[in-house]
DNA sequence: TCTTGTACGTTGTCGTACAACTTGAGGTCC
DNA sequence: GGACCTCAAGTTGTACGACAACGTACAAGA
């Protein structure tokens, strides 16, 4: 069995480019279809070499991808091995789970229970180029409250900032995937409110001065809120444990009661 | 920038990984992080082998799983772009972190941020049925024990039972998620050395006693563990959270301090 | 019996070379 | 001047050979 056969005449478009794309799609399904048992071990990479005729190089590009895509697992200097096929029990969050309010609420308490105990693990672990960037992360912020300027960058970098500090990849990666469903939110509702020169051109006065009262009031929850990180941070900075986790979870524990008050009017804003 | 560097004193067992594996992460961090936007061509791979001093296979392996992780394109003659973040972004446990008994530490970290913070929910939450099936878990797992039976289909309903009765659907996802990744790795190892029957048949008599020690050291074991169960039970029920949160801290600690004692050789059974 | 050494198979990394593809610059022809 | 062609440079795709690092099995030695 050879991959280098050229194409018949009638296999225009065929879909695998690469050689390497045609050979995972081969061994993808030895593997879905039981050839290859789960736990079993793959033919060595010299035999796959003999048996499609490639070279090493597209034999190792083929069972690197299949690596990632979580069917095989080689072990250095044994093999490769088929894994059972993994009920692919993803963790994920519905879009269509962050429509209410009750929703994002629901989430936000999965993030407290994430983040309070990245808090504690981080103040025990944290190394000094971690706290550093944690520091750069809270000024930063406070900077960009005080220029009216979006803080959110700098707010979802103290936080993920502190679970890559546990030095356990669980937490930043789980945060990474609750933060990309439950920060990026504002694309229009916060833009807008962030101080953006809104068309007023028509605009009466009273609308303005609604404006700049809100804009007032967003500014004074934006302290509180970079007042609660200088917590957090002053506690990592100690390698207080306890007092981290303490200080993450009033933190959160505020964020989710301004959200809850806001309601669903304002959309889902940075905390 | 170099993989290559020597490990400082101070990292311990830093991940033996791979240098492609590495190189996927630092990769992948730019991307998710956004230091290398959606559409933005990545550099090329000459330029990536200069500025982490590794071999172009290196770079073409990691290139490759971010191919089939869908963080990039390649596109022949051309380059490498990266994807826009495709609402895929779903957190998931990577096999290969589960080989050494670090990585098995590492996730039970994530599971008492989880579980401690679900124990101190469910407490005020649970509805009188769901107590009942805690109950009847808890009660299965202490006859499973005394009957010499496998007591770990109990223990992981009881845990799941405590994950539903925060009324918060995450928690449950996320734990089916983690429990179906580090709990049933009853692979080739762990199957023989949790007790299975052994081809006893021509064994020592020395085999035989030294068997059932293990035996019995596993029976106490088991009813410390069913003992913590309780507790946490009792806290549930008396719907007293922060009890319930600090019976399952307690509970939690002490598996992943039994596990650290086995060792890698006992496999990954049940805690 | 237990330990040690050692040979072998396997995966991990490196280096070089060339083929295939795309783009853009420059040249040629109308 | 404009359309077309050619070609060089940059990039990814593939091949091959070499050695290092890792595990295992088995034989030799204490």
């Amino acid at each position: 069995m050879s991959l280098r056969t050229p194409l018949a005449a009638g296999d225009k478009v065929r879909r695998p480019r690469t050689l390497a794309q045609e050979l995972v799609q081969a061994l993808a399904a030895r593997i879905r279809e039981g050839r290859i048992p789960a736990g079993e071990k793959l033919p060595s990479e010299a035999a796959v070499m003999a048996e499609f005729g490639v070279s090493r190089t597209v034999v190792r590009e083929a069972l690197s991808q299949l690596q990632a895509g979580g069917l095989v697992q080689t072990r250095h200097g044994i093999g490769t091995f088929a894994l059972a096929p993994a009920a692919d029990e993803a963790f994920r969050v519905d879009p269509q789970q962050l429509e209410t309010l009750r929703d994002v609420i629901a989430l936000l308490e999965l993030r407290i229970a994430l983040e309070t105990e990245a808090a504690a693990l981080a103040a025990r672990r944290r190394t000094p180029a971690q706290l550093e960037l944690l520091q750069t992360a809270v000024r930063d912020f406070d900077r960009a409250v005080q220029e009216g300027r979006d803080a959110v960058e700098a707010d979802f970098r103290f936080h993920a900032g502190i679970a890559r500090a546990t030095q356990n990849e669980h937490f930043s990666n789980l945060l990474a995937t609750l933060g990309t469903r439950s920060i990026p939110r504002a694309r229009l509702g916060a833009a807008a409110a962030a101080g953006e020169p809104v068309p007023a051109h028509e605009a009466a006065a009273a609308a303005v001065a609604a404006d700049a009262a809100q804009h007032a009031a967003r500014q004074s929850y934006l302290r509180r809120v970079n007042a609660e990180h200088e917590s957090i941070l002053d506690a990592i900075a100690a390698q207080d444990a306890e007092a981290a986790r303490a200080a993450m979870r009033t933190h959160l524990a505020n964020s989710r009661e301004r959200r809850r008050r806001a309601g669903s009017q304002a959309g889902l804003d940075g905390e």
